[in-house]
DNA sequence: GCCCTTATTGCAATCGGTTTTCACTTTCAG
DNA sequence: CTGAAAGTGAAAACCGATTGCAATAAGGGC
């Protein structure tokens, strides 16, 4: 997914921030993951490109990553915490429940609904979390191929 | 918030369950309180009404009353879990960023995004969950009393 | 009321993820 | 090279959540 290297290179160093290893090791693995991963999935995962890699760092990291927008957290899985890379614009996310994949749509049309909740419940409304589940179209072939045979 | 003694302790006895006074105290807590608590809010909010209260009690507690429906489980202010009393029907809900205060909505018209994300990424969306955050009126009207003031 | 079965409870131990501490290393500017 | 600051890993601390288990309490049958 969109994570260019030198554009992270550049977001940290104009915080005085460093691009180390570690952390490319981590942005990698995120990249390279189809579905959202948890920090310690993250860990296990850039360990193969980065063995000497710590869990410590993989925290700090994905903190820094994600105050930088390079990387989103989602409610994924199970698991309160995972991590995907941010993708170009304001989207959100949906999560196939048969392989954990994550996808970003951006067809939010969230302004009805936050509209007609601000009428009924008298908040202002300033954000708001949407996450979608279901399956993805490689799973449901899966599945139809696997029910069909 | 609407949480009928009588009725909650039908809805267990047909389950062979049992509307104890420990279970009472975490009823009493949730709806008392003007927004969602964590389990370790519930168990410090419960222990006034029933000091002998378990904090282990609390968990499986706010699970038994999660399944039966008495309660529902919100992602609120920090806390991955938070319950609130489970109102009415099918609703979502919107947490006020400035007090917690955690009010229900129905007006949720998550078909058209849903059909749209699935237009857009293939998935067939089986469930979504939407959280809405903002302002209450309450915490509007102080604000603006203060900065008018 | 009493007895019996079974749900329920609290404690203490444990677990697992997250955060902190701290001494060491790396990077970068001068 | 030198110094300052960012970054790191290992171990310990932390903290919320879970589990095992013996004691307790609730509700039905009598």
């Amino acid at each position: 997914m969109s994570l260019d290297t030198a554009q992270v290179s550049a977001e940290l160093s104009a915080r005085g921030l460093r691009l180390t290893r570690q952390r490319r090791a981590v942005l990698d693995a995120i990249a390279a993951a189809p579905c959202s991963l948890s920090p310690l999935q993250v860990y296990d995962a850039a360990r193969e490109q980065c063995p000497e890699l710590g869990l410590t760092t993989v925290y700090r990291t994905l903190e820094v990553l994600d105050e930088i927008g390079v990387l989103r957290r989602v409610h994924g899985h199970g698991h309160c915490e995972s991590f995907v890379p941010a993708a170009t614009a304001h989207g959100h996310t949906v999560v196939c429940d048969a392989c954990g994949r994550v996808t970003e749509f951006t067809a939010c049309d969230m302004d009805a609904v936050a509209e007609a909740a601000a009428r009924e419940t008298g908040y202002r409304i300033t954000d708001h979390f949407l996450q979608l589940s279901g399956i993805c179209s490689r799973c449901a072939h899966s599945a139809g191929e696997r029910s069909a045979g």
